[in-house]
DNA sequence: TATCAAGTGGTGAAAAGTGGGGAATCACAA
DNA sequence: TTGTGATTCCCCACTTTTCACCACTTGATA
């Protein structure tokens, strides 16, 4: 399960390490870096990404807009393999979707990790920070107090 | 499983490179390109592309629009070989049918790639991409959260 | 202080993408 | 048949990118 908030940095060569923690995780070492929600990138281990691709590869296509989510999605997904270091190479399409500079921020979100901006995860942040009765109402919700 | 983006580049011979690292999934170095939906062109391994010819040739003909799609996808087909460098050369109707400039996008799909030209390739992108509450549901649908 | 693990950075070899020459093939006219 | 031009295919060559490997730095721990 991934948890916490690590910062890392994007070498010149476009490596990102990721949380040592999180290494044994990616079974055979092998992740799947996707487009993210809120100009973020996803990134499952491999298990839990068959299970999504197989989803949307099944997807009829007969619909305009299923056929651009699908895209979106399977095209912008990537399966990348961590060097010795435990590091990925970031391709270029994503680092730009993201907005990736050099200091970066990493998440985990109990399936996933998440890859962030750092600029734009403390933006985020302290957006959130702000919206804290909205917060409590949708934990309310869920049946956590 | 084809995901990903690619940028490669039609030479003057009409030759186009596909993604290195799917030429183990093209046995025997046979792949079927065909006219795809939105202006792209479809490219299938041989044995991915049987199974969607056959469901073509028995989808009803009774709708005109179901009928002209079937006609554009099975009369469209072609079965190239690629070369030792792994390229196929682009036939002038699939390249006019697609609008293939000098740089396109390969991007692969599940059980296909999909060959778009650049720059269609990026609006198609932008376009997608701007509803970002559409994608959010759609991954709801999904169980991804 | 010695040690170890984690994060970061650099270098050289190999692979991938691209481009071009020239032989082989074909169509068609002389 | 022969000649001409166009096209295709095969092979080689150049350039850029990628990858595997090694090395340095920092911080925590004993």
């Amino acid at each position: 399960m991934f948890i916490g908030e690590y910062k890392h940095s994007i070498d010149s060569k476009k490596r990102l390490a990721l949380p040592s923690k999180f290494r044994n995780d990616f079974k055979g070492g092998k992740v799947v870096v996707t487009r993210g929600l809120d100009q973020c990138l996803f990134v499952y281990p491999m298990e839990e990404w068959q299970k999504i691709a197989e989803k949307l590869g099944n997807m009829p296509v007969g619909e305009k807009a299923t056929r651009s989510f699908v895209r979106l999605m399977l095209a912008g997904a990537i399966d990348l393999d961590l060097d010795s270091q435990g590091r990925i190479v970031v391709p270029d399409y994503l680092k730009d979707y993201a907005k990736l500079d050099k200091k970066v921020t990493v998440a985990g979100l109990f399936n996933r990790l998440e890859i962030w901006d750092e600029g734009t995860w403390d933006n985020y942040k302290s957006g959130a920070e702000k919206d804290q009765d909205k917060i409590a109402e949708q934990l309310g919700k869920l049946g956590i107090y």
